[in-house]
RNA sequence: GGGUCGAUAGCUCAAUGGUAGAGCAGCGUCCUUUUAAGUCGUUGGUUGAGGGUUCGAAUCCCUCUCGACCCA
């Protein structure tokens, strides 16, 4: 600890700060605002001190040379999170962004004064601690402290140490605490950023280019999805957030950049759930000269990737457990096929399903325990039966094939059998994590399709995009995965809401003013 | 939007109509290799907000806020 120079107002030796009041002794935001202000009697400002560490906990530890006993240095920084104090040495740990690693502060070794001070610090303050590594007897690498400084005094006091945080609005609103005092959360948000790294690398290792695409749009096109409204007060109009990324990135293809992705955010203006959050983040993909079979290799590679190089399961094997269902993914092997018909017919146990009139659909379809709504189109219903009784039940990697064509405006038609398009949906865990398509690129066969889906609004559909495929884009295999859900899956959470650092909330009680308890 | 459940000390939780408690944290001791450290003592509450019933409400009723789960 940088303490003042000899003749500043120090007391020397004893108690360097003054004991508290005893009437705020119950108040941790009173005591520490106390605390902080006797520190600065001293001459210390905790918010000014400045502290370089040569190692994150993690490094540290892994910079100990076994029995060599208080040879390395390393300087080592984080927050305070456990405080074993023995009277007259402390063990003490602090967290970083790699994990915990302990100090042990002696007060023959810091010094009287320093000690003391250090005894008045709080589980929650940033500390920075310089000294040498030892083991202790029970085993553990431990850097033994010469000099301290404190970096940041912490005026609130953390959550319990054993229990965490568990109260799940105050884990949304003050993630910062949450991946604090709860490691497991810790573990699985900083999964997450290893998982979008690893697929920012698995593309360009493949000579795909990431590029950025606006969040504003003037037509909110590529997907079926309530969009959000904003306002461009100098331009006087009104944009959409971008629902997709997909007619942006196509417009590159046609612009010669033949591999593409986006790792984009996208506002979707509907409902919350377990499964859903209004912004999320989708990764699209699109490769020149390639198709959906292309994607299919592409994607069963890219998981693959992730689930040993990322999730790294133990075993060695690439099985990953489901946590809804107890059962083990497998990515390993081949992934199975299936063609969406004979899902349905398999569902319903109807061969004749898809020749059946509508009310026989609707009443089959309620026999199955679903509501139906009359005004669905007949491949609604059918879909209904798709998502509700099939999807979930898909729980090994599955590419559903051959979707029929109503389901997407901007996919190929098989050419065997024009009802069906070139697509696959990939199904894991019962989820979809990645709907894939052979690209429609023949400008007139898009302008249909995107007519037949407007119906009367014809003012939604995007023109410019269909003036960029009259000047000619490449054929073109093309996916999304939604990163969120891949997350959920691969880290075993159990809500999108446990992958999203801050999920949407309603706006809740304002916080305490500052200063205030 | 509908249904169910929940909100009590900084945190994790008790208290089912009759004096709001515990553990951790805090505060004050003891302890120079601890591992949820141990030890002795101790402070701390507008029971989410508002209204009602009652001699008496954390507890029962109503409204609202926020959240979780399920459904749409």
């Amino acid at each position: 600890m940088r303490l003042p120079r000899p003749g500043a107002n120090a007391t020397v030796g004893g108690s360097v700060m003054s004991d508290l009041p005893a009437d705020i002794s119950h108040d941790q935001h009173a005591v520490r605002r106390q605390k902080l202000a006797e520190l600065r009697a001293v001459g210390i400002d905790p918010f000014r001190a400045n502290f370089a560490p040569t190692h994150f906990s993690g490094d540290a530890v892994k910079a100990y040379v076994d029995g060599q006993e208080n040879t390395v240095p390393v300087a080592v920084a984080g927050r305070l999170v456990v405080i074993r104090d023995m009277g007259k040495s402390q063990f003490v740990k602090i967290l970083d962004q790699q994990g915990q690693i302990q100090l042990y502060v002696k007060k023959d070794v810091v010094g009287d004064e320093a000690y003391a001070i250090f005894k008045k610090l709080d589980l929650g303050d940033i500390v920075g601690a310089k000294g040498t590594l030892f083991k202790t007897k029970t085993g553990e690498v431990t850097v033994r402290v010469d000099s301290y400084t404190l970096v940041s005094k912490a005026l609130r006091p953390l959550p319990e140490k054993w229990h965490g945080l568990s109260d799940p609005e105050q884990v949304y609103r003050q993630r910062y605490l949450d991946v604090i005092v709860n490691s497991e959360s810790r573990e699985r948000l900083l999964l997450r950023s290893r998982i979008v790294s690893q697929v920012r690398r698995f593309l360009e290792d493949r000579k795909f280019i990431e590029v950025e695409t606006p969040v504003l749009e003037s037509t909110a096109g590529g997907a079926a999805a309530r969009p959000f409204v904003t306002r461009h007060n100098a331009l006087g109009v009104d944009f959409f957030l971008r629902i997709a990324t997909e007619l942006r990135l196509k417009r590159m293809l046609v612009g010669g950049f033949d591999r593409v992705f986006e790792v984009g955010r996208i506002f979707r203006n509907e409902g919350v759930s377990r499964r859903h959050n209004p912004e999320f983040t989708m990764l699209e993909v699109y490769q020149a000269y390639s198709d959906y079979r292309g994607m299919m290799a592409l994607i069963q590679e890219m998981l693959t990737s992730l689930v040993r190089d990322v999730i790294r399961p133990a075993d060695g094997s690439l099985k990953i457990k489901h946590a809804a269902s107890g059962q083990d993914i497998d990515f390993g092997g081949t992934w199975r096929e299936v063609r969406y018909k004979d899902l349905i017919k398999e569902a319903t146990g109807d061969a004749g399903w898809f020749e059946r009139p509508k009310a026989e659909k609707i009443s089959r379809a309620e026999a199955l325990g679903l509501s139906i709504n009359p005004s669905w189109e007949e491949f609604e219903i059918t879909n209904e039966v798709f998502s509700k009784k099939i999807e979930p039940t898909l729980i090994q990697p599955t590419f559903v094939t051959h979707l029929p064509k109503e389901l997407c405006p901007l996919a190929k038609l098989n050419p065997d059998d024009p009802s069906v398009l070139d697509v696959f949906e990939l199904t894991i865990g019962g989820m979809e994590v990645a709907p894939a398509y052979s690209e429609q690129n023949d400008p007139d066969t898009q302008r249909e399709m995107f007519e037949r889906q407007a119906g009367e609004e014809k003012q939604n559909i995007d023109q410019d995009f269909l003036l960029a495929l009259e000047h000619g884009m490449p054929p073109a295999g093309g996916m999304g995965v939604g990163i969120d859900r891949l997350c959920i899956l691969l880290t075993g959470a159990e809500s999108i809401r446990d992958v999203i650092l801050f999920p949407q909330l309603r706006p809740g009680a304002p916080a305490p003013e500052a200063g205030k308890s």
